[in-house]
DNA sequence: ATAATAGTGTCTTTAAGACATTATGCG
DNA sequence: CGCATAATGTCTTAAAGACACTATTAT
């Protein structure tokens, strides 16, 4: 009965298993006229041929050495960012959910500057398309429960604004702090007033002045860079937004 | 090449595709003499046998429906609780956190009051047993990466203390708001002003009486309930904590 | 000069920290 | 009574909202 370690992994196969099926599938973010999109793909392959669905695949063993990598390779494979902002949002597990079998998809967000991409057909040649979010329904039915993925990443990214800065990765590099605030209007859906906006992101002093203007027909603004990229700012109060 | 989804479907075996071990860990948290404890078994089987682990195993399609089975299985396997708090913080995958190949876990926490639970050795005779969280290093080496997960469990849980009213579900039905001071300061490891403590929570409308008080050799505290079992508010703002 | 947007001054409001004071039970 | 803990009163402080005012550019 009393076998070495080396023994036991030498006899272990895990095709004797039953283990379910593994995917990442990303929600990738960013503002376009004024409003949040989401890239998403029209699937070319079985199963769900021909609905659209959050860009995502296989766990591979081989390619892959960490969950993570699963994620930016997927992100780069698609749009060819390789360094965004990148966060996991969770794990959903269910014998319902794929046709295939017991499934478990991993769903990340990231967060990118549209202008920063080159979206690609090329593998598999699947066409991936930004959508304004609030015409999602017009575009179900979605694959799978992608739906409720893109809900829980939504979700996740909507609280974030209330009380982080991590909308600055949605920007490019260089921005204006009124670009900052316009930005924080939409995801939240309100007006914010300049003078508290400004206020909170100086006061914390995680963005610093590059010494270049954002042209313009009207006054020139000052313009500001992140003063650590990718870090986001944990403020100890959240944004509340205009008094009834 | 154009073939239906249901031929698609009939002629594809999972077990043609190499795919991770997937698991499932619990970080399994009580309040015990005033501190921190989390629940922890000894290792009765290969691989990394004789270590200290948290409590979890395999997601089995055939036991479970969704992933949140498979966290409630194991948590009633091992404490007898059929349902605390339960929230899933992050899954870790890479080539090198177990032995047997490519692995998986997701990550869940619970906050569970321990005179609710009576600790079980049957399943696979592993002794499971409480460990104050500042004695865990004594424990090492812990099995696999089970060490970062609790940390990343552990630091989920500090940052919900400051922001969120989450701890109540460590204290049993009816609590004394000193009870629940007394939790939260040593969650913080800081002292609280009670003024301030009371205000937060009654302001905030997630607590009622319940008409009873809790007898002591002194003045008796008026005990409450949260008004929505296993709720949690969200504050507009964290606990500060003394200044300086 | 005017329009338009950038940026500031300053008063009010909210919720938290500090800390003294009062209340209530038991021995 | 006197001790210990519960509960409250009230002043101060920090950061946000409201909103009027000034600054700078193009046309």
């Amino acid at each position: 009965m009393s076998t070495s370690e080396s023994d036991y992994l030498q006899h272990y196969n895990i095709h004797n298993y039953d283990t379910p099926l593994c995917t990442v599938d990303m929600c990738i973010f960013s503002v376009l006229n004024d409003s949040v999109n989401v890239l998403l793909v029209k699937r070319s392959e079985h199963p769900e041929r021909g609905k659209w669905a959050l860009p995502g695949g296989f766990v591979h063993p081989e390619k892959d050495q960490t969950l993570d990598d699963t994620a930016y390779r997927k992100l780069f494979e698609k749009t060819g960012v390789a360094s965004p902002y990148l966060e996991q949002v969770g794990t959903f597990g269910n014998n319902s959910r794929d046709p295939r079998g017991w499934s478990l998809t991993i769903a990340y967000f990231a967060l990118i500057n549209s202008s920063d991409i080159t979206l690609s057909a090329n593998e598999s040649s699947e066409r991936a398309q930004w959508v304004p979010i609030h015409e999602l329904n017009d575009y179900c039915p979605m694959a799978f429960d992608h739906l409720t993925l893109f809900t829980h990443c939504y979700e996740r990214l909507k609280n974030k604004v209330q009380y982080t800065s991590l909308p600055i990765n949605l920007l490019q590099e260089e921005f204006t702090l009124s670009e900052l605030q316009q930005l924080f209007e939409i995801l939240l859906n309100k007006h914010l007033d300049r003078k508290a906006f400004r206020r909170r992101f100086l006061d914390a002093d995680i963005i610093e002045e590059t010494g270049n203007m954002r042209a313009s027909h009207t006054r020139p603004a000052k313009l500001y860079r992140a003063k650590q990229l990718g870090a986001e700012h944990y403020f100890l109060r959240s944004i509340e937004g205009p008094r009834s």
